[in-house]
DNA sequence: ATCCTCCCCTAC
DNA sequence: TAAGGTAGGGGAGGAT
C-alpha cells in the first residue's frame, strides 16, 4: 500500500504536524509507524514495547480529524515476514498543529512573507484544499512598524476564492477544442506558439535568474582578462585576498545591496511619486508585488505579497509597471562601480554583490564603502546599503541593520555573541520558513536559544551540515569563501505558469521548444551535459482549478533523471531524452501543470568561455594584491538576459 | 564510506 | 489581465 514515496511523505507529514521523527528506537519513542514489522526488531528486547505500533493510516486520519485518535484501530499485528520496511517514530504528537498547509497554493514562490510557502506536495494526503486560505493571526489593518510583526503582516494574501462551479475567467483546460474558446487566447502554453519567449519577457523571476547568471559571467570574463593582464607572470586568478596583517588577521567582507531595487528604479520615471508608498507589479487583481519601497513597507507591504492585499493595507498605494530594461541598465552601472573598487567580487543578484576588502584596514574599508555608496548614487540616482564584517555571514547581517540607505559595521569579536542576538532566527542566511518551524517545534525560538544548544543537538535536529553551520552562524562564525569565479554546475528551464494541455502531441511539441531554449543556454556557455533531469508538475488528485489565475495550483512534483554515456547539448538530443522520460511518467495531459528540463554534470569546452576559469578557479593565489582604482567594468554584451 | 537519485529548501 | 524561474546546498535512503 505504501510505496517508498509515500513513506517519505508520511515522514514529512509527521514533521509538519509537530511530531519528532527519529530513525532509532529509544526510550523517547511513543509510536512506531510502519506497515509491517521488521524482523530484526522482533528479535530484540522490544517484545513489549512502550510505544504503539501503528499504520501510517493512523497518521493521516489524525491529521484529517485534527486530533489525536486512538491507535487501537490502526495497530499492526506483530508477526510479519517482510524485513525491509523502514520505520519512523514519533515522539510526542501531543498536539497537532492547526491544519497548516491549506495555503500551499496561495504563496508565490520566492517569498518569505507568507504564512506557508509550504510544498503543495504535502497536501496530497491530507486531502485539504487550497480554498480556505486562512490568513493566520493578525488583524490590524493598521500600518505596522517597520520591524516585522512577529509572524504575519496585515497583508497576507487572500487569493480569490474560486467558485466550486465554474469560474468564467478560467476556461476549462479539459476541452481539446472548445467551441467557445474563452479569453485565455494566446495565454497558455498550448495556445501560444511563442509561449516561452512571451512569458519570460514578462517574468520577474526569470529576469532575476537570467541576470544573475549574466552578470556572474560577465564579471568572470572581465576579471579574467583584467587579472591576466595585470599579473602577467601569474596566470591564476584568486577568489579572495589574504587577511590584512594589521586587521587582526581577519577578512573584511563588504556586502552591497540596492534599496528597494525595482521600485526605486521604476520611480525614476515618476518623480512626482517619490516619497509615496509604491510597489512594482503587473496590473490586475491577481498579481504579485515584486518590490515595495520603504514607505510602503511601513504598511507591512513586502516583496512578494499579493498586490490585492497590499492595496487593501494601503489604498493610496502607487502601483508602478515593470521596467526591466532600466533595471538591467542600473545593474550594469552598479557592477561597473563595484568592479572599479575590487577585483574580488561575488555577484549575488542583479542588485547585490559582496566584495573582499581584506587588503585594507578597517578604517580604509569603511572609507571605501562610503565612497562606493556615494558613487553608486551619483551614477544611478538610487541608494544602496552596505554591511561590513569579517565574513559573509556577518556582513549580511550588518546589511540588514544598514537598510535603508545606510552602512553598518559588525562589532569586534568580543561583542559578537551579544550583537547577533538582536536578529531573528529567520534573519540568518539559509534559515527560512521550514527551518524556523522545525526549530520552533523544539522550542528553539531565538538566536539565544540556538546558542544554548551544542553542536550535537543541532545536528540531531537539523542534520549534520545544517546543524554545524547553524552552530557557527549564531556565533558569527562563517568560513565560506567568496567566489568571484563561478561556473554553473547545471543549466535548466522551468515553466510552471499557464501550462494547460489537452493532448500529448502538443506536450511533446512543447518539450521540443523547451529543449531548444535549454540548448541555446548551454551552447552559449560552451558546455555539454552528461545528465538530464526532467521535472514535471501534475495536478494533485483532489485539487481543483488553481487559485492563482492560470497557476499550477496544488501539484505533485516528480523528478526523473538519466545519466548519459555521451555528453549532449543538441536540442534534438535533449528533447528525445526528455520525452522518453516524460512518457514513462504517464501523466494525463490535462493534469500537466509544469515542466522543467535541467542539464547537469556539465563539461565545458576547453576553448570556450569556461576554460580559463575552470583551471584558475581551483588555484589560490599567493600574489600580492594590486590596487585597482579605476578599472571600468566593461559590459560589451548588449545581449538580453534571455533567449 | 561513498555515490547516486529524488526530493526539499532557500534566495533573489 | 498575469506572467509561480532557477541554481545550489543538503538530507534520506538505497546501491555499491
Ligand atoms: N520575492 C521577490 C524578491 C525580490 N524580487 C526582485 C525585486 C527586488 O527589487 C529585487 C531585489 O531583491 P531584494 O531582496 O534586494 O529586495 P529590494 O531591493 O526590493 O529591497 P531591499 O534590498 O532594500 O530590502 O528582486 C522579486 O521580484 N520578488
Ligand atoms: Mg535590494
Ligand atoms: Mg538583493
Amino acid at each position: 500500500m505504501y510505496s517508498r514515496l509515500d513513506h517519505r511523505e508520511v515522514s514529512r507529514l509527521l514533521f509538519k504536524y509537530g511530531a519528532s521523527v527519529i530513525q532509532r528506537l529509544d526510550s523517547s519513542v511513543t509510536h512506531l509507524i510502519t506497515t509491517d514489522l521488521p524482523i530484526h526488531l522482533k528479535r530484540k528486547q522490544d517484545i513489549t514495547p512502550k510505544y504503539s505500533i501503528v499504520s501510517p493510516l493512523w497518521v493521516l486520519q489524525c491529521i484529517q480529524s485534527h486530533k489525536l485518535l486512538p491507535t487501537f484501530p490502526f495497530k499492526i499485528p506483530w508477526p510479519s515476514p517482510s524485513a525491509n520496511q523502514s520505520i519512523e517514530k514519533m515522539i510526542s504528537p501531543s498536539k497537532l498543529r492547526g491544519s497548516s498547509n491549506q495555503c500551499a497554493d496561495s504563496s508565490p514562490p520566492g517569498t518569505s512573507l507568507f504564512p506557508r510557502p509550504t510544498s503543495p506536495y504535502k497536501l496530497k494526503s491530507v486531502g485539504t484544499e487550497t480554498e480556505k486560505i486562512t490568513p493566520p493571526v493578525t488583524t490590524s489593518p493598521i500600518p505596522q512598524l517597520l520591524k516585522q510583526p512577529p509572524q504575519e503582516s496585515p497583508l497576507l494574501k487572500q487569493p480569490p476564492k474560486e467558485s466550486p462551479i465554474v469560474n468564467p475567467a478560467v476556461p476549462s483546460p479539459l476541452k481539446p477544442l472548445p467551441t467557445k474558446k474563452p479569453n485565455t487566447r494566446m495565454l497558455t502554453s498550448s495556445e501560444n506558439p511563442n509561449f516561452i519567449q512571451d512569458y519570460f519577457e514578462k517574468s520577474r523571476l526569470h529576469h532575476l535568474s537570467a541576470w544573475k547568471a549574466q552578470f556572474q559571467e560577465q564579471l568572470r570574463e572581465y576579471l579574467t582578462n583584467n587579472l591576466s593582464h595585470k599579473l602577467s607572470s601569474i596566470k591564476t586568478a584568486r577568489n579572495e585576498s589574504p587577511p590584512h596583517p594589521h586587521n587582526n588577521n581577519q577578512r573584511l567582507i563588504c556586502h552591497v545591496d540596492m534599496d528597494a531595487f525595482f521600485v526605486t528604479v521604476s520611480l525614476l520615471a515618476f518623480p512626482e511619486k517619490r516619497g509615496l508608498p509604491a510597489v512594482v507589479s503587473h496590473s490586475g487583481d491577481n498579481s504579485t508585488v515584486a518590490s515595495a519601497n520603504y514607505e510602503a513597507r511601513k504598511y507591512g507591504i513586502k516583496n512578494g505579497c499579493w498586490l490585492k492585499s497590499a492595496i487593501k493595507a494601503c489604498p493610496d498605494l502607487q502601483v508602478l509597471p515593470y521596467n526591466f530594461d532600466e533595471y538591467e541598465r542600473v545593474s550594469k552601472k552598479l557592477f561597473s562601480v563595484l568592479a572599479s573598487y575590487s577585483d574580488t567580487i561575488q555577484v549575488l543578484s542583479c542588485d547585490e554583490a559582496i566584495l573582499d576588502l581584506s587588503q585594507y584596514t578597517h578604517h580604509q574599508a569603511q572609507h571605501i564603502a562610503t565612497e562606493i555608496k556615494a558613487i553608486i548614487y551619483k551614477e544611478t540616482s538610487c541608494h544602496c546599503s552596505i554591511g561590513i564584517g569579517k565574513n559573509i555571514l556577518t556582513a549580511r547581517l550588518a546589511l540588514r541593520l544598514a537598510k535603508p540607505n545606510g552602512m553598518a559595521v559588525v562589532p569586534p569579536d568580543e561583542e559578537l555573541i551579544d550583537w547577533i542576538q538582536q536578529f531573528d532566527i529567520k534573519d540568518l542566511p539559509n534559515v527560512g520558513y521550514s527551518l524556523v518551524q522545525r526549530l520552533s517545534s523544539f522550542n528553539i525560538l531565538s538566536i539565544a536559544d540556538i546558542q544554548s544548544k551544542d553542536q550535537e543537538q543541532l545536528c540531531s535536529i537539523l542534520g549534520a551540515k545544517t546543524g554545524r553551520t547553524l552552530y557557527y552562524s549564531v556565533r558569527g562564525e562563517d568560513h565560506k569563501a567568496l567566489c568571484s569565479f563561478q561556473l554553473r554546475k547545471s543549466i535548466g528551464v522551468d515553466l510552471t505558469y499557464a501550462i494547460r494541455f489537452s493532448d500529448n502531441p502538443s506536450i511533446f511539441e512543447f518539450i521540443h521548444k523547451i529543449s531548444e531554449e535549454v540548448h541555446r543556454r548551454i551552447a552559449s556557455v560552451g558546455a555539454r551535459s552528461k545528465k538530464l533531469t526532467l521535472m514535471v508538475k501534475k495536478r494533485a488528485e483532489e485539487a481543483g482549478e488553481a487559485v492563482k489565475y492560470l497557476g499550477h495550483g496544488v501539484c505533485d512534483t516528480y523528478t526523473r533523471s538519466i545519466t548519459l554515456q555521451n555528453e549532449i547539448y543538441l536540442p534534438e538530443d535533449i528533447s528525445s531524452h526528455a520525452i522518453q522520460i516524460y512518457k514513462k511518467l504517464n501523466i494525463k495531459a490535462t493534469d500537466l501543470r509544469g515542466i522543467g528540463i535541467h542539464l547537469s554534470r556539465l563539461v565545458y569546452d576547453s576553448q570556450a568561455k569556461g576554460q580559463t576559469t575552470l583551471q584558475n578557479w581551483l588555484r589560490p593565489l599567493g600574489a600580492k594584491n594590486t590596487l585597482i582604482q579605476s578599472t571600468p567594468f566593461e559590459i560589451n554584451l548588449q545581449s538580453p538576459p534571455k533567449l
